[in-house]
RNA sequence: GGCCCCUUGGUCAAGCGGUUAAGACACCGCCCUUUCACGGCGGUAACAGGGGUUCGAGUCCCCUAGGGGUCACCA
C-alpha cells in the first residue's frame, strides 16, 4: 500500500478565499489524520490573471492558518517542479501521446468562430458545445492551415455514448453521460495546458491518492475521468466538499463583505478561531464539542462526517469563536496579539505614555469584551478622546438623583492608585448616599464617557487618574449647565 | 436551457427505520456581579411538498418545488 497523499492546488489569481482556505484545511486534516503527505501545487496556467505576489500571499495565508505540507512550491520535494508553468514539457508529451493515438486532434477554429457557433446553437435552443468540425481534418488540410500561420489548440476527442461513474467519498455514486460534453481543449493556442488536462497529469505524477476539493469541480470531473482512461492512468479517490455560501445563499463574493483570509487576519481574528470556525463549516465531530484545537480536529476528522449540503457563512458564530479564544489568552499574550493594532492606532502615542502598568490595566479592562482585535480602537477612543455623547446618555444624566451623585463624586473623589481602590470608593459613595448602585454607576459612566456601555469604571478611573477623571466629569457638568 | 449536486429551527448542525428530533451561534427572559459587559440557567424556533416501501420514515425509493454548481483557449 502506497502512502496516501493529498494536495491543495490554488491558482495565484487573487488572495486566498475563505472557500479555498476551507479546502486546504480539509486536505490538511485528512492528511494529518491518515498520516498522509500533503502537497502545495500552484496552478498558474492562466497567464493573464496569475501573479507572483498572490502566490506569496496564499502561502502566507495558509501558514497563518497553521497549515503545513511536506512537498510543494516553497518546501521542495521529489515530485517537482510544483508550479505548472514549469512543467510544460510534461503536458506536451502527454498531449503528443493522445495526438498520436488518435484520442486528440488539432483544432484551428478561431475564438470568434467558436463564439458565433455557440450563439447560433443558443438561439436554436441547443446547448452550446463544440461541433467537432476539426476532428476529421486530413493531414493535408492540417498542413495547409499551419502554413497559413494558424496556431492550433489541441482538443480531446470525447468518447461517444459512454457512462462515467464516480464513487465520490462524500457524495456517493455520481454518473455522467459522455455525450453531454463536447470535445474539449487540453492545450491552448499559447501552448499551455488547460486546467482539466494539467490537473490530471499532475495528480498522477505526484502520486495523489485523494483529491479533496470544492463541489464546483464536480461537473469537471467527468472530463478528467475521460483523461484518466485515455492515458491509462489509475484514478485517485475523489471527495467533493460543498461550497460556502453568503447569507443570501449565493456563492460568497465581495458584496458579502470580507472574503479573503488576510482580511480576517487584519480585522483581528485569531488563526485558532478561524481554524475552528472553518473546521465546523461542512464538518462536525461526534459529540457536542464546538471548541476544537487543531489536534482535536485532526484526531476526529473523517470524510464520512463531511456534510453534503452547502453552508452559509455565519459571521456571528465566527465572532463568538473569536471571543472565546481571546478570553482564553492571558494578559501578556493578549498584549502581544494586540501590539500591531495598538501601534497603528491613532492613539498609539497615548498608549505608549501609559507605560507597562497602564497598558496592563487597559488590557484587563478590555479582555472580556473584545470580539476581534480591531475592536481595541473603539475602546482606545473611549479612553483617550473627549466624550462623544450618545442619545441614550442624556436621560440618565438628567435623572433626579444624578446631579447629587455626580457632585458628591466630584467633591470627594480621592487621588488613588488602582482599580480596586476606585471600586471601593464607588461602593462607599453608594452607601453614604443611600441610593441604588445603578443610580451611581450609570450616571457616572455617562458623565465620564458619554456612553451607556463600556469598560469597567474602576479601570477607567485608574487609567485616567484623578485629574483626568474629574476633568471629564466637569466637562459633562458644564454641558448640563449644573 | 442541458447535465450534476443539495434540501432538519434565522444560521451551523446531530440523526445513518422505532428519539419527548441533540448541541452551538443569534434572539428573548431570569439570575449573578451592589453598573454596561463576562458568566450561569431557561425559553421561542425545524424534518420543503406529494406519493410510495414498511407494523413503523427526518432516515429507503419516486415525483414536484426550491436552492446551488457547471456547461470557456478560467481554474
Amino acid at each position: 500500500m502506497h502512502k496516501l497523499k493529498v494536495r491543495f492546488a490554488p491558482s495565484p489569481t487573487g488572495p486566498l478565499h475563505i472557500g479555498g482556505a476551507r479546502s486546504a484545511l480539509f486536505n490538511y486534516l485528512f492528511a494529518r489524520h491518515e498520516g498522509a503527505d500533503m502537497i502545495l501545487r500552484i496552478e498558474d496556467t492562466d497567464l493573464e490573471r496569475s501573479r507572483p505576489e498572490y502566490e506569496e500571499e496564499i502561502i502566507t495565508s495558509l501558514r497563518w492558518l497553521g497549515l503545513s505540507w511536506q512537498e510543494g512550491i516553497d518546501v521542495g520535494g521529489e515530485n517537482g517542479p510544483y508550479r505548472q508553468t514549469e512543467r510544460l514539457e510534461i503536458y506536451s508529451s502527454y498531449a503528443r501521446q493522445l495526438l498520436d493515438s488518435g484520442q486528440a486532434y488539432y483544432c484551428f477554429c478561431s475564438q470568434e468562430e467558436l463564439e458565433s457557433e455557440r450563439q447560433a446553437l443558443l438561439e436554436q435552443g441547443e446547448m452550446p458545445r463544440y461541433s467537432g468540425k476539426c476532428r476529421h481534418l486530413s493531414a493535408e488540410q492540417r498542413q495547409e492551415k499551419l502554413d497559413q500561420g494558424l496556431v492550433p489548440t489541441v482538443r480531446f476527442q470525447v468518447p461517444g455514448r459512454k457512462l462515467y461513474l464516480l464513487d465520490d467519498l462524500v457524495r456517493g455514486r455520481v454518473s455522467f453521460e459522455s455525450d453531454n460534453s463536447g470535445d474539449f481543449i487540453i492545450i491552448k493556442s499559447d501552448g499551455l495546458p488547460t486546467y482539466n488536462f494539467a490537473v490530471v497529469i499532475d495528480d498522477v505524477m505526484m502520486g495523489i491518492s485523494h483529491v479533496i476539493r470544492a463541489e464546483e469541480h464536480l461537473s469537471n470531473t467527468p472530463r478528467q475521468l475521460m483523461l484518466y482512461d485515455a492515458l491509462n492512468f489509475k484514478r485517485p479517490e475523489f471527495a467533493h466538499i460543498s461550497l460556502i455560501l453568503g447569507s443570501d445563499r449565493q456563492k460568497m463574493s465581495k458584496r458579502h463583505g470580507a472574503t479573503s483570509l488576510v482580511q480576517y487576519r487584519d480585522m483581528g481574528y485569531l488563526p485558532e478561531a478561524m481554524f475552528n470556525f472553518l473546521v465546523l463549516m461542512g464538518w462536525s465531530p461526534e459529540g457536542e464539542q464546538e471548541l476544537l484545537t487543531p489536534d482535536e480536529a485532526i484526531k476526529a476528522f473523517t470524510l464520512e462526517r463531511v456534510s453534503k449540503s452547502p453552508a452559509v457563512f455565519d459571521l456571528d458564530k465566527l465572532n463568538w469563536l473569536n471571543q472565546q479564544y481571546l478570553k482564553k489568552m492571558d494578559i501578556p499574550a493578549l498584549g502581544e496579539a494586540l501590539r500591531p493594532f495598538l501601534e497603528k492606532s491613532v492613539y498609539s502615542d497615548q498608549v505608549k505614555s501609559l507605560g507597562q502598568e497602564g497598558l496592563d490595566l487597559l488590557l484587563k479592562a478590555v479582555h472580556d469584551r473584545l470580539v476581534c482585535l480591531a475592536d481595541i480602537e473603539e475602546y482606545l477612543a473611549l479612553i483617550f478622546s473627549d466624550s462623544v455623547y450618545e442619545e441614550a446618555a442624556w436621560p440618565v444624566l438628567e435623572q433626579e438623583t444624578s446631579g447629587p451623585v455626580l457632585h458628591a463624586f466630584l467633591e470627594t473623589f480621592p487621588d488613588l492608585t488602582g482599580p480596586d481602590e476606585a471600586g471601593a470608593f464607588i461602593k462607599g459613595l453608594i452607601k453614604s448616599l443611600k441610593v441604588k448602585p445603578a443610580q451611581v454607576y450609570m450616571p457616572l459612566r455617562c458623565a465620564l464617557t458619554g456612553r451607556t456601555h463600556g469598560v469597567e469604571l474602576p479601570y477607567l478611573m485608574a487609567i485616567w487618574g484623578r485629574e483626568e477623571t474629574l476633568r471629564r466629569l466637569q466637562a459633562t457638568l458644564d454641558k448640563l449647565g449644573k
